[in-house]
DNA sequence: GCCCAGGGGGCTC
DNA sequence: GAGCCCCATGGG
């Protein structure tokens, strides 16, 4: 079997078992694209529980727009989302891109969505604030882009069972599963949270096996015991 | 009380 | 381009 084939069994053994396992996870199911693109935003280095106090803040106060978050100070920005901690850093981002948003695309998501996927992620790593991780969530979970989502817990995950992305960047795992794959958001949108549900349950950095993990077969068992990470 | 968890920016060499 | 530090909280 070529090595392309065996990938790709592989990567669709494991959404198979994530999805047996675990069920669909409904990430972001019917949400407004700008309050998603918030939530990536708010949710890098932290939990999404964090987030979801902060988003309900910032909903009650009604600054789940673009021009509400332009207009407000960062300092007021920073109190309400406190719970998601770097709380000053990531209120200048968030203005950062609400600035964006105003100057290259009138406020409009659907403009935004509009334009070739690669050359808007290109755009969107130029703006304070997003990088390769956020970039591809707001493509994937806001715009529902066909754009696979690279994190900790995915780069963990394929290194334990012995899939070799051909690298350690981040470019390296996504074309892993997206020359993979066929090129379908539902389909990127689920395993991705499959993989962080994974991540949070068994993968996480210093548990060294996963006794209790759907893939702990296909996984390299006995380096793990020995403690690598 | 302490250790651990997730991304991104900015600086240095 | 790699290595390092900074940003801060919440959970176990």
């Amino acid at each position: 079997m070529s090595r392309l084939t065996a990938e790709k069994q592989s990567l669709l053994e494991i959404y198979r078992r994530l999805f047996a396992h675990f069920g669909p996870q409904h990430w972001w199911p019917a949400e407004e694209p700008f309050e998603v693109i918030v939530g990536a935003i708010l949710t890098q280095s932290t939990t999404w529980t964090s987030v979801e106090k902060a988003i309900s803040n910032l909903k009650k106060a009604g600054l789940l727009s673009p021009a509400a978050l332009r207009s407000i100070p960062a300092g007021k920005l920073a109190e309400l989302i406190h719970s998601c901690g770097y709380f000053n850093a990531k209120a200048v981002k968030l203005k950062a891109f609400a600035e964006w948003l105003g100057v290259q695309y009138h406020d409009s998501l659907q403009e935004m969505f509009a334009r070739d996927t690669l050359e808007l992620r290109d755009e969107l790593l130029q703006v304070h604030g997003i990088g390769e991780e956020t970039a591809d969530s707001i493509l994937l979970y806001a715009g529902n882009k066909p754009v696979f989502v690279i994190d900790a817990y995915t780069r963990r995950i394929i290194e334990r069972t012995g899939i070799n992305p051909g690298g350690q960047k981040y470019r390296h795992y996504q074309e892993l599963f997206m020359r993979n794959l066929p090129p379908d958001a539902a389909m990127f949108n689920e395993y991705h949270a499959l993989l962080v549900a994974l991540g949070k349950n068994v993968c996480r950095k210093r548990n060294p096996l996963c006794d209790h993990c759907c893939l702990r077969d296909i996984c390299g068992y006995a380096s793990f015991k020995r403690g690598r990470t």
